[in-house]
DNA sequence: CTTATGCATAATTATATAGTTATGCAAATT
DNA sequence: AATTTGCATAACTATATAATTATGCATAAG
């Protein structure tokens, strides 16, 4: 079992001792004499009845087990501090907080549930939601500004140093108003969507190139008329008011297409395919508030999924 | 800072005491008196300087600081274990062990160094590298007899549970030998490869569906003459003596591309990039050893990206 | 061959610890 | 109103702790 008797001064102590590769060295920046560095040595090897080290006369070097113990000493004292930290955080701001960036795909369809679960599992973090374009998104994540972005797997180049967690997969969707002009036919011309204003993702947008590939494979190529837009609220406004074409990812209009103020254009769009999820800082282990988040957001997501298996059904 | 006074006790304590919410349960469980307990919890408080429990007389409950720290002192704690949990490993096994699921694509190209790299860092730790259909591979991380896998990003629907690391992306190739008759041209018709013997990857591979898609996308349909393989060293043999072609993840075979024993067809492969790199399960946080082992894998990825990048230039 | 280095050990001391039993006290239960 | 429940506090005690100084000892360096 684990020792009780082990306390954080033992595991400093080893911390620094591995880290400098000496007991005198380690007892000067830990201010505390030489022997006491040894006696603390010797105590943590006795609570773990292990030895931790190998004692030269040129200093001291990590045995096997030493070298083992060293990365969960590591973590283990990391976990504390961070936790000492964030006491001091909620009593600064009230609470602790959670800055997410969120993408237009789950903005409006698992997230809303998600954080409202997370809320309810701990109530007293400050989720901060940030929107934008992926690109900002990411390099925020990368920075550590953001602590968690959900929605699209983005390019290759923009994922060093970034985590990705599998939620479900989408298409990209064309929907327009329900009663447009296109949908008089029941299989009508695809490429006649160049005879309207056409709602498309901007180049910053991480669908982008999905959408441009897909209009090539459908021999649409360039589209005359197009407005490029980032926001949802925008483009479903005008698309129900107008008779423009929205091309847009699934997620973004599930609900309402599902309510019946858009309908989808019948267009194969399965090479649009790709992945939602979440995407983290790969250093930095996720910080157990994140992680509370993280599984909120999964459950919502599976919870999403198959809800949206059973109405197809 | 961090009071070194804390001790696993406290910790330990103070987790039973928070999840009984009660005292008296909690005590009784620790196997010890009731004011021990309370006593325990007042010293973690004084610590910390911070009210964990608010006091009723019907239990205790968690104040807004004890929420948070629960968490980091669960960290804590289990890092420690799991750390002398460890050491007794290396005791019995004479070391630690990796088990690790090594797809075709990266098997020959940034496995190697990684592998060697790792091996520099932390000789005593067993690696055993495991290799086979993707989809058993997947299905053994999922249960935990792999800790971690490395090729191709599987299929959305094989990844849930687990989480991927993106390290790099690669097109899949087409390849022959030197001299192969089909390069005589300088713009071959690729449509003429149904005339040859072709290796394909078979159903289970990652990367089959995206190379059905390449074929239909070139016109080229169903192969008459075909041998699915995921042997990547009969692959090869077979590729070098005979007119055969291989279809086969560029990574597979990029060094023998490099060293002139195979030649790459000039076909548009570019909607065959896919992404390349880790997963992992998404519970069970990675143990410090696997972790260094990603870090290493990492690290090798960057430097053969961008090796490969200058022997571009 | 001497000196310096680096760690271990011993002796010592004030303080902290980790429990114990006994008791108190307020709210909830009967 | 009496009792039970659940926690806090106090007083006490045997150990354990966390340092210290002084000293020893083997190796490496000069």
């Amino acid at each position: 079992m684990l020792d009780q008797r082990i306390k954080f001064r033992h595991l400093t102590c080893f911390l620094e001792v591995a880290r400098q590769r000496s007991v005198v060295k380690a007892a000067d920046t830990l201010s505390i004499t030489q022997p006491a560095v040894s006696k603390t040595i010797r105590e943590l090897e006795e609570h773990l009845d292990a030895r931790l080290f190998d004692r030269s006369k040129r200093g001291v070097t990590l045995t096997d087990f030493g070298k083992v113990f060293l990365r969960y000493a590591g973590a283990s004292v990391t976990a504390l501090r961070q936790g000492v930290d964030s006491i001091s955080q909620v009593r600064m701001q009230g609470g602790l907080s959670i800055n997410l960036g969120v993408l237009p795909t789950v903005a409006a369809s698992v997230m809303p549930n998600a954080i409202r679960h997370f809320k309810t599992l701990s109530p007293d973090t400050t989720v901060k939601v940030v929107a934008g374009p992926n690109v900002m998104l990411m390099g925020q994540l990368r920075v550590g500004e953001l602590d968690l972005v959900v929605g699209r797997l983005a390019e290759p180049d923009q994922m060093s140093g970034l985590s990705f967690i599998h939620l479900y997969s989408e298409h990209i969707s064309l929907v327009a108003r329900p009663g447009h002009p296109l949908m008089a036919d029941k299989n009508p011309d695809i490429t006649r969507i160049r005879e309207f204003t056409v709602l498309v993702p901007p180049k910053q947008a991480i669908i982008h190139p999905t959408v441009d590939k897909m209009l090539i494979a459908h021999g649409i190529g360039a589209l005359p008329d197009r407005i490029e837009t980032v926001s949802t609220s925008f483009g479903r406004a005008f698309t129900r008011e107008t008779d423009a074409i929205w091309i847009i990812s699934n997620g973004a209009v599930a609900s309402d297409i599902a309510e019946g103020h858009l309908v989808e254009l019948p267009i194969d769009t399965s090479d649009t395919f790709g992945p939602v999820g979440l995407t983290t800082r790969i250093d930095s282990p996720v910080s157990p508030p994140v992680e509370m988040l993280i599984n909120a957001v999964r459950e919502e997501a599976a919870r999403h999924h198959s809800s949206q298996a059973e109405s197809k059904a």
